[in-house]
DNA sequence: GTCTATACACAGATAGAC
DNA sequence: GTCTATCTGTGTATAGAC
């Protein structure tokens, strides 16, 4: 599987984004119609990403947003009760797809060497599809209030224990190496992050998602596996 | 060399970084006596980053800052001439003794294997040492105007050559596999941000400094050894 | 559903007394 | 050097017309 594979697998889901976001934040939308609501909260969403991601999210004023979108303040707010919600909303909206792809991607039938690439990839070529929503989130994470920190904690770790299962069950099957599995997964993700967190310096090295992709492989190849590659 | 170890050296140096900045800004602060100046500006600093890593520097208002140093918003503003300068003062500042630190760990005589380990456990250590510090210049970079926003990319394209030269020194001698080692060298530093960007991750993982730093010299070993170790 | 106009709280910054 | 008091712009949010 190569990014350009993948891609459309990621753009069919992202396409049910705003959907999801109406039917999960209906109260507090005081727009009813389903069509105006989806149409308009995919461009709310996509310009406080693009400003979000220029200048951070608690800088952008809702007048720069009404300019973005072109919506008028008054309109903006028919649509989430406060600056606060919107950042919530996009924030929950964002996890839960990804969350979704993640766990749909890993397969029974395949061996633990087999999904751990898949999830490796899946990772980082959803990253890569949705480069400013990933972005956003964890940038924007630490200005969530304590309660959503605590959700976004628990989505985390949920994701960390897809990674964390596979690595257990390829040492029982003695295909990797005995290791402090979670803490394996921490440092893979952290190589995963990486690819959407420094724009600059992959795009300097002139390095694509496939490219990258097989890299973070070999390394975490060579770090797990019980018998080492040829 | 282990944490403790480390330490003393890092809090030697962390005693100047108020000092530096004052000779390095001197034109912009009003107050002339060198010693009121380093007192104050060490709390201004230290406020900046609680507040600013609590709910970021943006979210930061003066009034905030004035009630957290137990200084008057008018004699805050002897010391800096905008949010914005303050902002720019502390990152230019850590940045400084970041680097300096990290070249000065290198040495002559060491060979690559060894000055590896060097480099990557006194960026580790440093950022454990001065946790507020990294989180904040990491969290808070993206807030810098356009040309401070190039200085610091400069600033951490040259910290990465250190690593760079060390993986290519240890390519000539044989003792490390032929690989991209930039690109090794930018997922390294993934793994050692993630130290101080997912603190909650790695406290509830109950892995000390010390631990983190073995883990990392084995993955790094694992792909870039060219004799794989026993 | 969307607009314009506006309320009013709070931001950064400075003047001038001490 | 440091304070208090204050200026002025901008922020979020809403009311009410269309």
């Amino acid at each position: 599987m190569n990014f350009e594979e993948f891609k459309e697998i990621v753009v069919s889901h992202a396409k049910s984004n705003s959907q999801d976001a109406f039917t999960e934040n209906r109260k507090d939308i005081r727009v009813k119609k389903e069509k105006t609501v989806v149409k308009n909260l995919e461009r709310i969403f996509e310009a406080t990403l693009k400003i979000g991601n220029e200048k951070g999210f608690h800088a952008m004023s809702m007048r720069d947003l009404s300019e973005e979108t072109g919506l008028s303040m008054g309109a903006l707010y028919a649509y989430f009760k406060s600056k606060e919600n919107l950042l919530v909303m996009l924030q929950r909206n964002g996890r839960d797809s990804f969350q979704q792809i993640l766990e749909q991607s890993v397969t029974e039938e395949a061996g633990p060497l087999e999904n751990l690439k898949i999830v490796i990839k899946t990772h980082l070529f959803m990253s890569e599809a949705m480069l400013p929503r990933f972005y956003f989130t964890y940038m924007e994470g630490k200005n969530l209030n304590k309660d959503e920190k605590k959700i976004a904690v628990e989505h985390e770790m949920t994701s960390d224990g897809i990674f964390t299962d596979i690595l257990k069950q390829g040492e029982k099957l003695q295909v990797f190496k005995p290791h402090n599995h979670e803490l394996t997964t921490a440092v893979i993700k952290a190589m995963l992050n990486d690819w959407y967190l420094k724009r600059w310096k992959y795009a300097k090295l002139n390095v694509s998602v496939d490219e990258y992709a097989e890299y973070l492989l070999r390394v975490v190849e060579g770090f797990c596996l019980a018998q080492p590659q040829p």
